[in-house]
DNA sequence: TGGCTATTTGGCTATATTGCCAAGTAGTTT
DNA sequence: AAACTACTTGGCAATATAGCCAAATAGCCA
């Protein structure tokens, strides 16, 4: 592979490797409808503070979200929200596999 | 976190994890022009046979691609084309953390 | 049949990721 | 200042991923 463009790919790779986590997608879609702080969303996750602080520490590197320090909290918000098309996309793949599950199914009863 | 919505976030990021490596997004982005075997695609990546087979086995597993048997090779194709759009977000998110950069730089100048 | 070509699979090592606990930091409240 | 709250970091063990080589499979060609 080309250098250059092994560079882009490493660093699109980077973005949507961060993304690749349940727990990291659930945050996405947390912080899609209001911004929240950290112990709000690892109420929501169900894991160790330390666990979700370092999910969101993977996603703010990632750049794709942001941290605001407010009173007591510390205020994460999801930076591009485009990201929730690509969630669309991931569902349609969704459909489409389970469409062919389905069809493999029938076919096993004939 | 709830079990159905873990089995739907975890269901997601199988996806999204099947997309998250290098060459697998030159795969992608080069099925989206046409469709190509694998040794084609080996030749781009510049990795071993055995290597770009298990990333796209990883692609098939994930439901990304479909694969057909056509003379002496097996042409990969690309299933959801919306895939493009998602990268076209990632692109968006890799704008933006450029621009945060080059305002970090402009700070430090003065 | 025997050798090709195209592709997959198994095995292995190196590396990365995840998640917990414990400890550290930092700001707040009493 | 001491205790408290909110969060991050370091360390470690378990697990997953990546990539190579060697070997297996499968269809084609002579």
């Amino acid at each position: 592979m080309k250098k250059d463009r092994k560079t882009i790919y490493e660093a699109r790779a980077k973005i949507i490797k961060a993304m690749a986590h349940p727990s990291r997608l659930l945050i996405i879609e947390e912080l899609h409808h209001q911004e929240r702080c950290v112990n709000e969303l690892t109420e929501m996750i169900g894991a160790d503070t330390s666990t979700v602080s370092k999910h969101l520490s993977v996603l703010k590197n990632a750049g794709l979200v942001s941290d605001e320090k407010r009173g007591n909290c510390i205020y994460y918000n999801l930076r591009c929200t485009c990201i929730l098309d690509f969630i669309d996309c991931v569902e349609e793949v969704l459909t489409a596999n389970a469409e062919d599950q389905k069809n493999i199914m029938k076919a096993c009863k004939r």
